[in-house]
DNA sequence: TACAAAATAAACTGACCAGTCTACTATTAA
DNA sequence: TTAATAGTAGACTGGTCAGTTTATTTTGTA
């Protein structure tokens, strides 16, 4: 139950925040972790797992507690509460996600039109995983939070909504390289066109999510450059 | 408490589960209406209205008994579980929103491309007066209910499942009015369309709810006609 | 008026909720 | 070695959860 659903290394801080796309990284060897920072870590697997897999108010602190095999005064030890492990779940699952799928999916070895065919394939492979794994599509992991969630603990919404500009600026960054390649209109504007394109990807997952299959992704998620406006291109 | 969120009308049963939208109208007079009724009636409104507002867990059987002034024993006469309840409060929630913003928007006294201008508006709109009403930016009723509870709830996954088919249904046929009209390419594929539209809406919805802002409907979802690729439009 | 069925009232399960508390045990640094 | 700090253990709080049960009242109909 504690296998990261991204492929996750420890420790690497990259910062979004900034327009420019700069990457620091903060390497620390896992063996550095003390015994409390384990145990503090095996707490946010278990949340992330079960919280993805189902939801926030499903998943009790007792069976995340539970799950990490800590626990529940260690688990106030650390948090100071539920809402609290979860904005730290979902910065963890921002770095997962930019580091295992945005990252690599928009690396500049390809024009960006090509960068977003092999995020959509990214995304759908994904999404095949999951399903296998757990017997359900489970979409995105922020925006289902976000939607359980947005009006009931402000905290919450504020770490989604942040989470969700660090993925805008990901898209900016292509689309800027588009624009300059001249892949996309010299007008267009990137920044809007950005948001266009997180709208529609969280759109997708939601409906591949109520369809339970993942096929949704790959045949509609394509159209995302319809949105964008690549030159001579049919989906 | 009670006051719905769409404007509602009683009774008026619609069958989009034909591909031809064909409207069937089961007019009964509200007094004909039991008190047994009424009080079911109660019981669906007060559900519908907090569960929108917070969420499905967050909501629970006694909170809806009191707000519909209901006891306990009442509320497990008419429905045999809360899961039950949620699926009548679906099928009510898809009444009414065909009724109130998809029919009147969808309605063919203008040109297909206008009728998508107008939906824009009226999903705008709505949003904007939940955000008066809530403090809130509520979204897709529907969504919402689909992030949460599709891994959890099979018959209420399902049931979501058939109302974005009665919503596609929409799509198709005013995307079919289109290519009638030649606004849109005559090869396009009408159906595909139409489930990008409704991913697009409710991926719009949702990043409109994550940032608490009716304005991102306004900004994002005129964007659904470079989806569907209106002939010589600019947004 | 009589009687069955529909509806209501309210107390009651047993399980679980997030969070607290106190006592205890490692770990670290002086 | 000592003392402070970090981390762990687990019982416990008051409250809520979905759902049950039994008795009673209201309603429609014959």
């Amino acid at each position: 139950m504690n296998i990261s659903i991204f492929s996750y290394k420890q420790n690497i801080k990259v910062d979004f925040t900034e327009r420019s796309t700069r990457i620091k990284l903060y390497a620390k060897v896992n063996s550095i972790m003390s015994k409390g920072q384990e145990t503090k870590q095996r707490l946010l697997d278990s949340a992330q797992q079960l919280m993805y897999s189902r939801s926030y108010s499903d998943v009790g602190v007792q069976e995340i507690c539970k799950d990490a095999k800590v626990q529940k005064g260690s688990f106030y030890h650390f948090f100071s509460s539920k809402s609290a492990l979860t904005v730290e779940v979902l910065e963890q699952l921002k770095m997962q996600m930019i580091e295992s799928i945005l990252l690599p999916a928009f690396a500049k070895d390809l024009t960006p039109s090509r960068r977003f065919e092999r995020f959509i394939e990214y995304a759908y492979q994904h999404q095949v995983q999951i399903k296998e794994q757990y017997g359900y599509v489970l979409g995105c992991p922020m925006g289902n939070i976000a939607l359980e969630m947005s009006t009931q603990d402000e905290e919450i919404r504020k770490k989604v909504e942040t989470l969700f500009e660090s993925i805008f600026y990901v898209f900016v960054d292509v689309l800027d390289d588009a624009k300059k390649a001249g892949e996309i209109d010299q007008d267009a504007d990137t920044s809007e066109l950005a948001q266009v394109c997180l709208a529609y990807g969280e759109g997708v997952l939601l409906v591949a999510k109520t369809k339970n299959d993942p096929e949704v992704v790959k045949q509609l998620l394509p159209y995302v450059s319809k949105l964008i406006g690549f030159k001579g291109q049919n989906i």
